[in-house]
DNA sequence: TTTTTATACCTAACATTATTATGTATAAGA
DNA sequence: TCTTATACATAATAATGTTAGGTATAAAAA
């Protein structure tokens, strides 16, 4: 029988980061060449203090998809008996990204101004 | 028979705003403290500049949702003969909309540090 | 005056994304 | 020996949003 043993403390991560995921994929890897998912899910908590957790559930088939579509290149290695699945970006990935990162700072400046809707009109 | 004249510009919000419609409603109900559905999407489309089009079918569910779990309140108006249903924070909805501004915070804070992971470390 | 656009609501089928709960396997630490 | 960490994976379900359709009134344009 397989027992699973939980981490006691379970992130709640709000809606908020949906569909980002990609998007931080594609960044980490455009920053540090290649990764492989577990290493990917630890320099996002890293990153983000701990306030932001990868599920493996979310992690391995958005990367699946990516290596689909042609984003991503994967290469396997095997370091300490254990596999490891390296991704990096194709070349098409590395345009895509310039794109994306683009779309992230247009959300992130929209999300800001509806927040903050009176920029710098008082002092 | 029905027939529809659909604007020729369509815009293909990226998946990054998906999760972020309930703070938007929130939070610009908290600023104008009533509105209703179609003022919605003008104001939000007047933000950002036309950057961010709400859809009506996410705009309406959501509206419902709100407002069955106690988030929102609704009155019916009639407007030079046209229907408008106005929406308000209830009680409840006005401290929620605290959490979630705080979490849209998080959420900017953290997305910002990933883009950008180092923070004025060289000059 | 007929067509189109704007205002104003609505729902259903489908697509996308992520969570939760599983499963397998090796290695290190308590 | 039990537990945690490393490392991959998938399936059922939930949440959210897009696309496409529907109804209706009023104003502007052709």
């Amino acid at each position: 029988m397989y027992i699973c043993f939980q981490n006691e403390i379970k992130m709640k991560n709000s809606q908020l980061y949906k569909g980002s995921l990609n998007t931080i994929i594609m960044k980490l890897l455009e920053e540090n060449g290649k990764m492989y998912g577990y290493e990917i899910t630890q320099k996002v908590k890293a990153i983000t203090a701990g306030e932001l957790n990868i599920t493996e559930g979310a992690l391995y088939p958005a990367l699946h998809k990516l290596e689909a579509e042609g984003i991503l290149d994967v290469e396997i290695a095997k370091v300490d008996n254990r596999m490891r699945k390296y991704y990096k970006l194709t070349e098409a990935g590395e345009k895509e990204t310039v794109n994306r990162l683009s779309e992230l700072e247009d959300f992130i400046r929209n999300m800001q101004s509806l927040v903050n809707p009176k920029p710098s009109l008082e002092f």
